[in-house]
DNA sequence: TGTCCCGGCGCG
DNA sequence: AAAGCGCGCCGGGACA
C-alpha cells in the first residue's frame, strides 16, 4: 500500500463542469479556477498526443497543490489564463521543458517560475534516475505504474494518442488516477526535495565562490531553476539547417561507402560486412594473423575478443590495406549515418531542429544533448562535407559563436591559485607554450618559433626566421636548428597532452602512447609538470582529500557529486574516485561558468530589444543567431559577459571570443 | 519485429 | 597489472 495520503481526484471538463465528491459535496469549476489563482505553488502535469516537442499537444492534464489534486480535459486549459500569466507563481514539473512545449503548442505560456523536481533530485542524487516514477519511490517510498504498463506500450502499431483514447474508452477512471498520481507525486516529492536541498550545506574548493550561494537550495534557486527556463527557450526556437546541403551530401557518402565496402570484399576475397566488429576479428586476426594489441571487455558472455578499434587500424594501417579501407569506411559511414541522415530526419516543416538539452544527465553538472545532439557535431577537418556549415540562419541575419579559451585549464590555475600559470594567461599567452617554456627552462618565444617553423626545418635561411621570431636563439641552441625545433615541438606537445591529461588522472602509459615516447620519459614529463606548478599539485591533492572527507567533489559553485568510491578497498575503484574528485571540479565548475553566463545573457532580453536569439550550448561554446547589424553590436558585449559570470572574480581571468557568419561553420 | 547490449566513435 | 573525464548515436548480433 502507499504510505502517503492520496486525497480524492477531482475531474472536469467543458461538459463536466461540477464534480460531485463520494460523500456528496461539490466543487465547482469557477470555483477551482479561483483556487488555481490564489495558490502559489501548483504542481501540473500533462497526458499528451506523443513526445515530439513541437507537435505535440495535452489531451488530459492534471494539477496538484495544497491538499487538491485533479485531473482535466485539454478543453478548459484556457479557463486558466489568469493563473497561467501570473508571474509569481511556482510551477512544479516532472521534466518540466516537456510540459512547457505541450503548453506552448496550444499557445499557453507560463508567466510564473518553473521548478523541475528530475533536475532538483540530480542536485542531491546525481547518480540515481531522475524519471518521476523513480523519485518518488526513492523520496516517498510511493511508486504507481508507469505509463506504457498501465496502458500499453506506444510504438508504430499505436501512438501515444491511441493509447489514451483507447483508455478513455476501457478505463477512464483508470487514467484520471494516473494523471492524478503523476501531478501529486510532484508536488509531495517537491515539498521533500526542497526541505533536503534547504538542509544541504554545500562547499568549494575555490576560496572565491560565489557567496550568495551556501545550500544546494541556494544553487537551484539561483541557477537550475533559471537555467531550465533559459534552456526551454534555445529549444522551442531550434536551429535552421541547410536541407539542400543534407540532400547533396547524402548520395554522394552512400555512393563513397559502396565503393570502399566493394574494394573490401575484394580485397578479402570472399563476403564479409566491413560494419561488423566480429567478422573483421576473425579476418584480421585469424585469418590475416594480425597481433591483437587490446581485447574488448567482453560484455555478457564475457568472451573477450582483440579490439578492431582506431588505435589498432592505425597501428597496421603501412602494413595492410584493409585497415586503410576499414578507416575510410568508419569516417563515412559514421559521417553518413549519425550526422546526414540523423538530422535530416529531425528538421521540423521550416528545416529547423530542436534538440533536447538534458539538464539532469551528466554527473559533473554539464549538459547534455539529445535528438540530436548537437554537442558533438564533427568539426571541419574531420568532415568533407562541413555539416558546422550547414547549421545556418536566415537571410539578412548571421550566427555568433562565441567560444571560452582555455576554459578548464584557467578554472584549475584559478582553484590551485597557481600564480605562474595566471601569469601565462594574463600575458594573453599561449597556455601550452607557456607551460613547455616554464616546464622545460625554455624562452617563451623559442617554443613559439619552433611551432611555426616545425614544417619548414629545411629551408636553407631557417636560422633567419627564427632569430627573427627569437633574438638570440642561435646563441642559446647547444644542437642542431632541426634538433632544438624538434625538441621545442615535443616540449610543447609533451605540455599539451599533460595538461589536458592530467585533469583526467592520465597515467604515463597513456601519455607515454600519445607522445610516442618511454613510460619513464612520460613519467618523467609528469613529474617535470607537477615541480613546475606545485600549486596545481596541490590542488590535486587537496581536491583527494575533500572527496575522501566529504564524500564529494564540489565544484566552485558548490554543486557537488557523490565519490563514494574513493573509499573503496579495491585499488582500482579507489584510483577512479581520486580520478573523479579532480576532474569533477574542474568539468563541472567550467559547466558552472557557461551556465551563469547563459542565464546573464538570458537576462539581458536581447530577445526583445535586439531580435538576437541564443539557440546552442556546446560546453565552453555558446551559438547566437540574429540580425547582422544586430550580432555585430552585441559581439563585444557576448565576450564580456562570457569572461565575467559571477559578482567576484576568480584568481584567473577568463576569456571569450565570438565569431560572425552565415552558419555555424562560418562563424568560428 | 522489437529490445537490449556492445564496440566503436563523434564532440568538449 | 594498470589507471583518461563527461556525454549520445549508430550498426551488428543475440535473443524473444
Amino acid at each position: 500500500m502507499w504510505n502517503v495520503d492520496t486525497p480524492e481526484t477531482l475531474y472536469f471538463s467543458a461538459e463536466n463542469t461540477r464534480y460531485t465528491t463520494e460523500n456528496g459535496s461539490f466543487y465547482d469549476l469557477d470555483a477551482i479556477v479561483r483556487c488555481v489563482e490564489e495558490a502559489e505553488t501548483i504542481a501540473l502535469d500533462t497526458e499528451t498526443t506523443g513526445l515530439n516537442k513541437v507537435k505535440c499537444v495535452p489531451l488530459y492534464w492534471s494539477l496538484a497543490f495544497d491538499e487538491v489534486r485533479m485531473t482535466m480535459h485539454a478543453d478548459i486549459l484556457p479557463l486558466f489564463d489568469n493563473a497561467f500569466r501570473d508571474p509569481n507563481k511556482n510551477w512544479l514539473f516532472a521534466n518540466a521543458k516537456f510540459d512547457v512545449h505541450m503548453l506552448s503548442n496550444v499557445g499557453i505560456h507560463l508567466a510564473g517560475k518553473w521548478s523541475d523536481v528530475q533536475v532538483m533530485h540530480a542536485l542531491l542524487y546525481e547518480d540515481r534516475p531522475h524519471r518521476l516514477k523513480y523519485i518518488a519511490e526513492h523520496i516517498l517510498g510511493w511508486t504507481w505504474a508507469d505509463f506504457e504498463t498501465q496502458f500499453g506500450k506506444i510504438g508504430k502499431k499505436q501512438s501515444a494518442e491511441d493509447v489514451i483514447r483507447k483508455a478513455e474508452n476501457e478505463d477512464f477512471d483508470l487514467l484520471k488516477e494516473y494523471a492524478a498520481n503523476d501531478a501529486w507525486g510532484t508536488l509531495l516529492v517537491y515539498r521533500e526535495l526542497k526541505r533536503q536541498l534547504e538542509g544541504s550545506f554545500t562547499h568549494s574548493l575555490f576560496s572565491d565562490k560565489p557567496p550568495y550561494i551556501n545550500t544546494l537550495w541556494d544553487f537551484f534557486r539561483e541557477v537550475e531553476r533559471p537555467f531550465t527556463k533559459v534552456l526551454w527557450k534555445m529549444e522551442r526556437r531550434g536551429i535552421k539547417v541547410n536541407r539542400k546541403t543534407l540532400e547533396d551530401a547524402e548520395p554522394a557518402a552512400a555512393a563513397e561507402i559502396k565503393q570502399v565496402e566493394k574494394d573490401f570484399v575484394k580485397l578479402v576475397g570472399r563476403p564479409i560486412n566491413i560494419r561488423s566488429t566480429p567478422q573483421l576479428c576473425e579476418y584480421f586476426i585469424t585469418d590475416q594473423k594480425l597481433e591483437p594489441l587490446k581485447m574488448t571487455g567482453g560484455g555478457k558472455s564475457g568472451d573477450r575478443k582483440p579490439s578492431i578499434d582506431t588505435n589498432f587500424l592505425e597501428h597496421y594501417k603501412d602494413r595492410h590495406q584493409g585497415a586503410l579501407l576499414v578507416t575510410r569506411h568508419r569516417e563515412l559511414s559514421k559521417l553518413h549515418g549519425t550526422y546526414i541522415v540523423g538530422l535530416s530526419s529531425l528538421m521540423d516543416g521550416a528545416d529547423r531542429i530542436h534538440t533536447s538539452f538534458n539538464q539532469d544527465v551528466a554527473r559533473t553538472g554539464r549538459l547534455s544533448s539529445s535528438e540530436p545532439n548537437i554537442q558533438n557535431i564533427p568539426r571541419p577537418e574531420n568532415d568533407k562535407w562541413n555539416l558546422r556549415g550547414a547549421f545556418i540562419t536566415e537571410p539578412g541575419w548571421k550566427v555568433m559563436a562565441a567560444d571560452y579559451a582555455q576554459l578548464e585549464m584557467r578554472l584549475l590555475a584559478a582553484a590551485a591559485m597557481e600564480q605562474p600559470m595566471i601569469d601565462i594567461f594574463l600575458r594573453g599567452w599561449d597556455i601550452h607554450c607557456g607551460n613547455a617554456a616554464l616546464m622545460f627552462n625554455t624562452p617563451y618565444e623559442d617554443i613559439i618559433g619552433a611551432k611555426k617553423l616545425s614544417k619548414m626545418v629545411d629551408d636553407p635561411d631557417i636560422l633567419e626566421q627564427f632569430e627573427a621570431i627569437s633574438p638570440g636563439v642561435s646563441e642559446r641552441m647547444e644542437v642542431s636548428v632541426a634538433e632544438y625545433i624538434k625538441d621545442c615541438v615535443f616540449y610543447r606537445s609533451a605540455a599539451k597532452n599533460i595538461g589536458f591529461g592530467l585533469n583526467y588522472g592520465m597515467g604515463s602509459a597513456k601519455l607515454a602512447n600519445s607522445l610516442k615516447c618511454s613510460r619513464e620519459d612520460a613519467q618523467d614529463k609528469i613529474n617535470v609538470y607537477k615541480e613546475t606548478y606545485p600549486a596545481v599539485s596541490r590542488f590535486f591533492e587537496e581536491a583527494v582529500n575533500e572527496g575522501r572527507n566529504y564524500g564529494y567533489a564540489f565544484t566552485v559553485m558548490g554543486r557537488r557529486r557523490n565519490i563514494p568510491m574513493i573509499l573503496s578497498n579495491r585499488r582500482d575503484e579507489r584510483a577512479l574516485g581520486e580520478r573523479l574528485a579532480v576532474n569533477t571540479a574542474i568539468q563541472g565548475s567550467a559547466a558552472d561558468v557557461t551556465r551563469m553566463a547563459q542565464i546573464n545573457i538570458d537576462h539581458m532580453n536581447w530577445n526583445r530589444t535586439h531580435d538576437v536569439h541564443m539557440l546552442l550550448q556546446v560546453h565552453d561554446e555558446l551559438v547566437f543567431e540574429g540580425p547582422e547589424d544586430a550580432v555585430n553590436e552585441l559581439k563585444s558585449e557576448v565576450e564580456v559577459l562570457m569572461a565575467h559570470p559571477f559578482s567576484v572574480n576568480l584568481a584567473c581571468p577568463m576569456e571569450a571570443e565570438a565569431g560572425i557568419g552565415g552558419s555555424w561553420g562560418e562563424a568560428k
